[in-house]
DNA sequence: GTGAAAGCGCTAACAC
DNA sequence: GTGTTAGCGCTTTCAC
């Protein structure tokens, strides 16, 4: 249709030059009223009567009218917008929490900003600040060890924040998750009364991450409480990932080569010392036991089964998002701290117990 | 300290009560200058002479400053917000590409928005609505099939849109990726000089997933170049998920007992298949050969490692937000779409190639 | 290199 | 049930 190519050159600046968007005046002028009953019929459409509101939704129908929530929410100092921090996303147990996140946010018209941290406190810190620079309606953290800054900036703010994962002793605001350590412990006991006695552990490293360090410290206790074999090489780093698992599940082996079962404090990571077994010929459980921890997907899909600790990932998510929105709508909550609890799975991977 | 109960519920409290914040002017008031100096301070630093800065700096950290988003954005109308819309957060691949974004964009102070859609095309366009709202700089989508009104409103609004993962034949606006049909035709061709000619598909449905669709396509196209045997119980549609892949498995072969080979069109699912394939006592690739598509950790860590096709998710991610920046500041493309191409990958779970 | 005035687009507060 | 006025906290524009 277009004649020449400068014209059609002209039509694909277009595309990037910023339209004027329509205002809220823009729909108010074509239906006749106010803008702010242009504004209420958005907000509380329930006050506005019958014909009024019908007549508004045609004017913003027709002129394809977005609500600009920049102005809106500095007005009414509310965004309907909440900061998720989480360390990863190499990880499908954060998905499965901010599954459960979304699912309640978005039935309640709440958007989600997300930070990754990579387990840095300092990319934390950016985050926060950044969250509360766009005047976030709350924030949802991972784990309960934070930059001194971090605390601070978020309690001056005043912002609703949960911790989750983790059941804190000194919480910013609020939190719903469990104890990583009695976990931890409760898998070790399990092991021990599956009848092994040499059992190596591998977590994510434990200075930047307290679910690790609550996991190891369980790990410890356990040890301790069942007589268990007490070495350091059994005790080994990494990342929580399929390589990851295979790398601390070589570095226990290598040093420890009378080893009976390996906890691995991430299901991705034991299903990676799995399939390190196989490379060397080892099964399991019939010559090493292996336990994971979560109980994600490929617990339940692994061959064998993968004996795990069902962490109840989705609930703490959607729990998580549900004390934020009740704190940011004022109502009074029962409790700031909720437990979400644990529970030992026993699959194909290990033993079973002995009695 | 406190000495009364009393006291210490409202203490308890003001941690709810939202503190009044900081603003410019308190910043400007204690360094000695006017409001436009700390914005300017704050955005374009080089403008501020040394003393004047370094005082500004002083009274910003003193107080404890962050700049209210909303204000700036809503009068600069620049929000330094992308937001991104993806099918599913429980796949790894969406996971590496946005990675390669957050790479990007946290480089540039940039945030990332993030709207699931679960594959409907109406929550889609809620997502690109409520972006639109919150006057975001940019949107990352997935795939190249939208609903006619989320183009038009895209298209409206002159934000800048990359599509991802395909290449569009009608782009919204900008677009990285590869064709679909043309790594599944690779996938099946490669299949076929392996010695393959009954070979099964399982893809996501393909109403709903121009991805999946293209790669059916690709799969058809390559059985009739290549003269391989033609079902239609060889395809088959699942979720991509570990049991998604397992079910798709076990759909071919029920109906062809002397299926040759199976292309999963997604790694997750191939796992699961190779898994069924274990339950059943196959052996892979000795009794039947399973590729994958997109090459993630599982396909090399797996035992067998996993014949799959590279798309090269995170390139894709970081292309999105570098081209999505550039349009951003106002940069000439050179090209509004760019090809990230693909690579077949032979592992362990096919036979080699004959020749 | 710095400041004064104006206004981005919406909604709170108050009126009728 | 609807309208008027003012202002949220910044940054643009223009001045010096």
């Amino acid at each position: 249709m277009n004649e020449t190519d400068t014209k059609r050159d002209t039509s694909t600046s277009d595309r990037r030059a910023h339209k004027k968007p329509v205002r809220i005046e823009d729909v108010a002028r074509l239906a006749g009223v106010s803008p702010i009953t242009v504004s209420r019929t958005l907000n509380q459409p329930e006050t506005v009567a019958e014909p009024t509101r019908k007549a508004v939704e045609l004017a913003i129908e027709r002129l394809g009218y977005i609500s600009n929530r920049l102005a809106g929410g500095l007005r009414a100092t509310q965004t309907r917008t909440v900061g998720l921090i989480i360390p990863s996303l190499f990880s499908n147990i954060f998905a499965v929490s901010v599954r459960g996140m979304t699912d309640v946010f978005s039935q309640a018209g709440y958007q989600l900003l997300l930070g990754v941290t990579d387990e840095s406190f300092d990319v934390e810190l950016n985050h926060v600040v950044s969250f509360l620079g766009q005047r976030v309606d709350g924030i949802i953290l991972t784990g309960g060890w934070h930059d001194k800054r971090t605390r601070l900036r978020l309690q001056q703010s005043g912002v609703p924040v949960v911790e989750t994962n983790i059941l804190p002793s000194d919480p910013i605001d609020m939190a719903v998750g469990y104890s990583n350590e009695e976990a931890s412990y409760a898998m070790v006991k399990h092991l021990a009364h599956c009848g092994y006695r040499r059992i190596g552990i591998v977590t994510f490293p434990v200075l930047s991450n307290d679910r690790a360090h609550d996991r190891r410290a369980g790990y410890l206790r356990a040890v301790r409480d069942f007589d268990l074999v007490q070495r350091d090489t059994l005790i080994a780093e990494t990342s929580y990932t399929l390589a990851g698992g295979a790398l601390g599940f070589a570095a226990i082996v290598a040093s420890n080569p009378d080893v009976e079962a390996i906890f691995l404090t991430q299901d991705t990571a034991a299903a990676g010392a799995i399939f390190e077994a196989m490379r060397r010929g080892l099964r399991v459980p019939g010559d090493i036991g292996i336990a994971g921890y979560d109980d994600a997907d490929i617990a339940l899909e692994f061959v064998p089964t993968l004996t795990t600790v069902n962490t109840r990932r989705y609930e703490v998510g959607a729990t998580a998002a549900q004390m934020l929105l009740q704190r940011i709508q004022g109502e009074e909550l029962v409790s700031t701290i909720a437990d979400s609890g644990f529970e030992i799975v026993q699959r194909d991977s290990t033993h079973r117990p002995s009695n």
